[in-house]
DNA sequence: GTCTATACTCTGATAGAC
DNA sequence: GTCTATCAGAGTATAGAC
């Protein structure tokens, strides 16, 4: 089911990927159930078995449109670009992420705490070389004296644990909170005086 | 099985535990089941059941513990110490329970990821309240400006984020750095620095 | 293309022998 | 206290009517 050819071919297959994102970024893919999923989608659990050959190809259609629109924001972070500008919008867009798809952030978090069985590949390998590759141009700011010196890929990790947190640990985050807070727009302003500092060249 | 009372009931109870820390932690609450928890504890499903009235209480068991172990750093920072170093303390000892207890962290994670359905309750009251204290006392620190201003719960936040990324995102961490590095030693010396320049409250 | 019916396996839990 | 046997229900997947 690559390619929908009929209109209500291309409804169905969106709303069980539209369902699986739902039910997979909660439970994980064991404590996912096809049960589940096609009650979501308004599909009988047969119907939905027409459309994708078996669970794991639910799974394995989602996990490989998430890589991509997860990395867009880093690969987008311009060599050519003033550093901290750069840094800061990379920083802003995968906020952003994480507030408009919490569920991609969950459904990648939770392949990764359970060992990434089925993006183990994607990660030594695309990720792997992307991350080297931005971290290279990073260290080159740093060596040009336009951020300070910190160890590259652990300045991206700390990007990605800062952003993805407000998404995957929502619950905590607002049942802390309390009412009456906008998490994703405090995290904006608190993680711009964070990275400012902490990229400032000057001072120790 | 609350108290053991033989030395037997003590040593299985502990080995299911330590079998079903390893298992919920990997595959959350639906996606463990006792099958393998009583294969890795090396006992029979009903032997584990003689001890565990059900799937339910063995997770209810661990975590019970949890919450409480993980908050005794946070809980260990003294309003009459000198700042810095209180907040530098609390980073360190997160950042070891993240080393020295992973398992516990993932554990912790599927737990919120899922929307906390067995640990709502300890969020919304313990935790919330533990850390509203907390957070008066970084507010009172930063009045006498000995720590820069910033949303003392959002600081919390990132302490959270950037310490536990490294055990639930373990497998990705080491897959970016390659070999030949110690990530929990990396990333000590990372958070020092970056906590450092966070918590100046010189410069802007 | 979609549905009903169903095969077959796995899972949580219990009964009862030892 | 531990084991074998087993149950009822849920789980993935398939066959075949329409």
């Amino acid at each position: 089911m690559t390619k929908p050819r009929t209109r209500i071919q291309a409804r169905n297959s969106k709303a069980i990927l539209e369902a699986a994102l739902d039910v997979f970024s909660q439970h994980g893919f064991r404590g996912a159930t096809l049960d589940q999923i096609a009650e979501v989608a308004g599909l009988s659990k047969p119907n939905l078995l027409y459309y994708f050959p078996s669970k794991e190809a639910v799974h394995t259609a989602l996990l490989s449109q998430l890589l991509r629109t997860w990395l867009d924001p880093l690969r987008a972070m311009n060599p050519d670009g003033e550093p901290v500008a750069e840094i800061m919008a990379y920083v802003r867009r995968k906020l952003e992420l994480s507030r408009d798809f919490p569920r991609e952030s969950r459904l990648f978090a939770n392949e990764i705490l359970q060992g990434a069985p089925r993006m183990r590949a994607a990660i030594e390998g695309d990720l792997k070389t992307l991350v080297d590759e931005k971290a290279a141009v990073l260290s080159a700011w740093m060596d040009q004296g336009k951020i300070a010196r910190l160890p590259p890929v652990h300045l991206i990790f700390s990007i990605w644990a800062l952003t993805q947190h407000y998404a995957d640990f929502d619950v905590q985050v607002r049942a802390v909170l309390g009412p009456g807070h906008d998490p994703f727009t405090e995290a904006g302003d608190f993680l711009e005086t964070l990275f400012a500092k902490l990229l400032s060249p000057y001072l120790s």
